[in-house]
DNA sequence: ACGCCTCGCTTGCAAAACGCAAGTCAGAAG
DNA sequence: CTTCTGACTTGCGTTTTGCAAGCGAGGCGT
């Protein structure tokens, strides 16, 4: 019996069928930071060969990443992000933004984003696209949406204070 | 022989040793929608009760959930975001609008978020924290940090291009 | 021409994690 | 005093992972 998917109508859930395996989101950060070959993301995320070959295979299949030849004779390729896998950056920048708050030591964090247009150390604020104000986790409301379950729409606006 | 941690200086790998693991992130997406007790996420999430209890544990060592009673005799609990944890609806949103956008079929997305102070139904804005503009994926170089390892600072400016 | 190297995998096996069902235990409720 | 509920714990069989080794196609050195 294969390990099910988590099998909800919920996008948190059908999004980590894809990327929340062990070793997934390390080797999207490699291939989003320019590590593209099988070689490089095994030395960069650790992931034993068969372990990688079948992430790889998978973020493939899921459209996330696109295996491009690079030469032929000898055969080489490389993983590219697609449009998808380079949204998930968005995800990535989360996960190092509350790591640089809550995991790193004194010395600071290890890596700093910078916004290339406007030159300047940054971080991700996330703001709300209809006010432009930042949306901090107790200042929103989840509500049930157009592709709600019956069970989704019962459960009505969360959280209920 | 444990399953060994990623074991990696990069603020990525050690949020995700805290929450990478299977049912974590959906057992933090319930407890954040306001599902606190054992039973209620033990059905919501529908990870099995060994592999809750584990993962409840984890996070509450890790300062991500409090412990909390409710009520004595009997005794019930329930499960409580620290202030860390409720920063990780950050992640949870960034996972839930890439599922919503990738996702998600003809009907729309399952659940939607509102931004309680301005009323609307919105999405979160990755936003430039130094000059406000929207901080689109191929916009930012990533830099070492001062907490950089000598593999980080070798490696340079990312991605090159 | 022959061995040796590199890259990108595949295979085999033991160890760890997981899913499920059943059991435990304290305290109501009937 | 039996049954029920919540919050787990235990046992057992299946699945996944980690590690080491191997493979095959195509250079490269001599």
């Amino acid at each position: 019996m294969p390990l099910r998917p988590y099998d909800q109508t919920c996008s948190i859930a059908r999004t980590l069928e894809l990327i929340g395996e062990r070793w997934t989101l390390l080797i999207l950060r490699d291939v989003l930071l320019g590590n593209r070959r099988f070689e490089d993301l095994q030395r960069t995320t650790g992931a034993a060969s068969n372990i990688l070959t079948d992430r790889l295979n998978t973020l493939v299949e899921h459209g996330i990443l696109r295996r491009v030849p690079l030469e032929e004779r000898p055969d080489r390729f490389e993983y590219r992000p697609t449009r998808a896998g380079a949204e998930l950056s968005h995800v990535l920048q989360a996960l190092m933004q509350w790591g640089d708050r809550h995991t790193a030591g004194p010395e600071g964090p290890p890596r700093v984003i910078v916004h290339t247009a406007c030159g300047h150390a940054t971080e991700p604020v996330h703001a709300c696209a209809h006010c432009g104000e930042p949306l901090e986790p107790d200042e929103v409301e989840i509500h049930p949406g157009p592709g709600a379950t019956p069970e989704i729409a019962a459960a009505g606006v969360l959280p209920r204070r």
